[in-house]
DNA sequence: TAGGCTAAACACG
DNA sequence: CGTGTTTAGCCTA
């Protein structure tokens, strides 16, 4: 298998490498104290193209000026040793990051969101059981917390931490808020930061992370307006949609132990680790708009469609977690990050799914094909996190032909 | 037009 | 049924 090709190791490499920038870059341009749309917009707009060559030697490009999330690079004491991931595990990072400089985790510091820290100690950690029960005294309660749900009514809502942080503006607290499908007066409808900015930073907060879906969900009820009512399934379907659909997300199946049945998580790719931030999850209409023009250009099918979508999507996962390591979803998510490359391209008859084809300017993400269910456990964590590594670094995205197929 | 959200169909375990 | 994938429609900036 390639996998254990392409599992050079990436954490090692890249995460604990040691041209990785340090924690102490943090020092970017500062973020606005306050973040407005346009803020939301300017930043989002900047996160794409960095090859990820240079953040090797660059100290971490900061997403954006006005990275307002603190999507920025994770700390190398979160990302753990040599062993990235797993080296986590051991060093007991908890969710809230019990002692973890807010400015890593959360905002820079100076940005004014010292609430972050707050958000941090969500409750919806309960994996955490899972994943570190090996090392855990400092583990944050394992399954322990009542239903985060429970708390999420003293917890800190993004708003009450507007009232009650300085930093945080009614409208950064806004941000927080996916729109509820309830009250979305204008304001709150524009300025939440997009579900995939949250997950991330869901993710990027949790330890290793990663987080399983329903702690995922648990974290969105805690840190944002969502669960409220607990008919609205809807926010959890857009979770998922994200999840899937982009490449900054990853599913990782984890073997919890000996005889149990793997667990999946969702984590953060290294890449959107490392770039500190996340692409846009609607890249992937690019992807459609020339799958248009360069396939059998029939949207509107539907039906007859979705009938090879769901087999085609179960295909992908096999075939990908069999032979395809490293998602294409990584790969477009590389292709977002350093459209100019030279395509080496070279091996790889299991990219020959995307259509890709022109990269144009943007991210012509490739929908799909991206979730590959690596297993932490077996190939251990460098291998899950090392083949995106080798992968992007080997060739380079673009090529892929695309699953345009179809 | 791009990005984001939501709904929904479908497959799989 | 929960999860994951994919498509599509609508909305906003």
């Amino acid at each position: 298998m390639d996998f254990s090709f392409h599992s050079q190791h990436f954490d090692r490499v890249q995460i604990s490498g040691p041209g990785d920038s340090k924690p102490g870059h943090l020092s970017q341009p500062e973020a606005p104290s306050q973040f407005s749309v346009s803020d939301w917009a300017r930043w989002r707009s900047q996160l794409t193209p960095m090859p990820p060559r240079q953040y090797e030697d660059y100290s971490f490009p900061r997403v954006a000026d006005g990275e307002p999330y603190g999507l920025g690079p994770l700390p190398q004491e979160l990302l753990g040793g040599p062993n990235g991931y797993i080296d986590l595990y051991r060093s007991h990072v908890t969710p809230t990051m019990a002692g973890t400089p807010s400015e890593v985790l959360g905002p820079q510091a100076g940005e004014g969101h010292s609430d972050w820290s707050l958000l941090q100690s969500s409750p919806a950690f309960k994996d955490q059981s899972y994943n570190y029960h090996q090392l855990e005294p400092l583990l944050p309660p394992p399954d322990s917390p009542p239903s985060p749900l429970s708390e999420v009514s003293s917890y800190h809502s993004p708003h009450s931490l507007a009232a009650s942080s300085p930093g945080m503006t009614a409208q950064t607290a806004d941000r927080l808020s996916p729109r509820s499908s309830t009250g979305d007066n204008n304001q709150e409808r524009h300025s939440h930061p997009p579900y995939s900015v949250l997950i991330y930073q869901a993710l990027k907060e949790a330890p290793g992370n990663k987080l399983q879906l329903q702690s995922i969900y648990s974290w969105f009820e805690a840190n944002t307006d969502k669960g409220g009512d607990p008919n609205a399934k809807g926010w959890q379907n857009s979770i998922r949609h994200n999840l899937s659909m982009n490449a900054g997300f990853e599913a990782v199946k984890e073997e919890v132990g000996p005889g149990k049945r793997a667990v999946n998580f969702w984590r953060l790719t290294p890449e959107a680790i490392r770039s500190g931030g996340i692409q846009s999850t609607t890249r992937y209409r690019k992807l459609q708009h020339q799958k248009k023009g360069m396939n059998s250009g029939h949207r509107g099918a539907t039906r007859q469609q979705l009938e090879f979508k769901g087999l085609h999507a179960t295909k992908v996962i096999k075939s990908r977690s069999a032979n395809s390591p490293h998602d294409e979803r990584a790969e477009a998510y590389h292709q977002r990050q350093k459209i100019n490359t030279n395509h080496s391209l070279g091996h790889e008859q299991r990219y020959m799914e995307h259509p890709i084809g022109p990269v144009v300017g943007c991210s012509p993400m490739i929908p799909g094909n991206n979730t590959v269910f690596i297993d932490t456990m077996e190939s251990g964590p460098a291998f899950d996190v090392g083949y995106n590594h080798d992968w992007y670094r080997a060739h380079d995205p673009l090529e892929g032909p695309g699953r345009s197929s179809a």
